[in-house]
DNA sequence: TTTATTTGGTATATATTTGGTTTACACCAA
DNA sequence: TTGGTGTAAACCAAATATATACCAAATAAA
């Protein structure tokens, strides 16, 4: 801000009253060299900048002055500040993966799934070994043990179907599911799990968890896709609800 | 004029005293190494961590600290921990795609596109617009031209099950399919190509790629699962009898 | 089997670190 | 003058770190 005023001032002026002070010394100048060492990298996505004291002694300069450059940053969404805590970076890098997982909406995940997770029901039932399932039924208890948070669950969930994907013996599937899954964690589906996931249907789906990996490891082919269909189906209807209720 | 004082005050400060603490202490800190030591390998998939007590002495710090780290790479799903057992690598590393195009076997190739192909093509019927229909008659005709070669009839067949994914509007789908049909460039089915790419069974391909569009064009659902399906099961077992003439 | 050891989970009290705030002073340019 | 900026010091409240002790589950040894 207060470089424009002398570049506009030096118009009029023959002899530049040299702004490098302010640019290079003052709290602007620190700004640019902080936020040139968040995007370089030096600092990543979630890092802890020095403390404000720290900061002060590497730049040699006041705490006043790192604060204010400080402030600056916050102002632009590059870090954010907890007392107690510290400084965090929160400006993101583009990944290989975030550009789609970010304009993939819920709905066109799911039908993504609906494509992929009857097939791998399919040759999960034909090809699961005996430790494939072991694996399952781990999951499925620790699914089932994180019912209460909305959070953990999504998380837990994620591993189950994984761990399905894996009975397949199948390694490009396993693959590609993986890569779906990560979608699952992007903001989009983040915003709306809160209000998804209450206990009730939370409980619906592990009741749909518990008979999908009791037909597999049956090796009842017709019950698990009668039950990945209607796990899916319900996902899908209850997303729809919750659309409808927020109609952008 | 002013112009000058720009370039000066804004650029010319790569000079940054380089706050070379990027080491910071504290449970992020100590999070962010592990992080990486799990992510670099340093402890695999399903491996056990040092105990807790054996982290605090190795990092010079406090049990407390380091459980508050643990807890981070808990909730970042890296890691899982049992009472009296210890703390275990759940993170599973994406190998490269060209990774996992060259141990992917034609097979599972086919199992996978069972499960994406059939979805594709009833997203396709339902949301193909003129121009996405208009653009798969385009790939029709080019595969119907490139019925000489094996390797280029190759290249335009995927391209035009490509175009069929675009008609679903699903940008994961699409984003999904590319990366199917990128293994299908790798060696061991180009091995393959040769021997399975006669001339009788390109034709009998492309037919299925004229009712294929034909049928999507005309919005039947069912004629045009049965048509995907035909294909698939074709191109399943010609590979398998491919494979029978080479067992091993 | 029983016993002992190891391991993560929990609780508590205290010390340290960290951002937030206030105050006072000095300098400079409009 | 007036307003903006930098320096310095002190203090506050929140978060974290440290240090202990004990519990419960899993494992290993007897």
């Amino acid at each position: 801000m207060g470089q424009e005023y002398h570049q506009l001032t030096s118009q009029t002026d023959p002899l530049p009253p040299l702004p490098e002070a302010v640019s290079v010394g003052g709290s602007a100048g620190i700004a640019a060299k902080l936020r040139r060492a968040i995007i370089e990298g030096t600092y990543g996505l979630n890092e802890r900048l020095p403390a404000e004291r720290e900061l002060a002694d590497l730049f040699k300069t006041s705490r006043g002055t790192i604060r204010e450059a400080l402030r600056r940053l916050q102002e632009l969404g590059m870090v954010d500040r907890q007392i107690g805590s510290g400084t965090f970076v929160t400006y993101r890098q583009f990944s290989e993966h975030t550009e789609i997982a970010d304009v993939t909406s819920p709905l066109e995940l799911i039908e993504v799934r609906l494509g992929i997770e009857p097939q791998i029901v399919r040759l999960a039932v034909a090809n699961a070994t005996a430790m494939d399932i072991e694996r399952m039924r781990k999951a499925l208890l620790k699914v089932e043990g994180a019912s209460g948070d909305p959070e953990t669950f999504s998380k837990a969930d994620a591993e189950f179907h994984l761990a399905m994907a894996e009975c397949t013996r199948n390694r490009l599937m396993v693959w590609l599911y993986q890569l779906v899954n990560e979608t699952r964690s992007h903001d989009q589906w983040a915003a709306m799990k809160e209000s998804i996931l209450v206990p009730e249907r939370i409980a619906q789906y592990n009741a749909h968890h518990r008979h999908l990996y009791n037909m597999i490891a049956k090796r009842d082919l017709d019950a698990a896709l009668d039950t990945i269909y209607d796990h899916l189906d319900k996902a899908r209807s209850d997303l729809v609800g919750a659309v409808r209720t927020r109609p952008n």
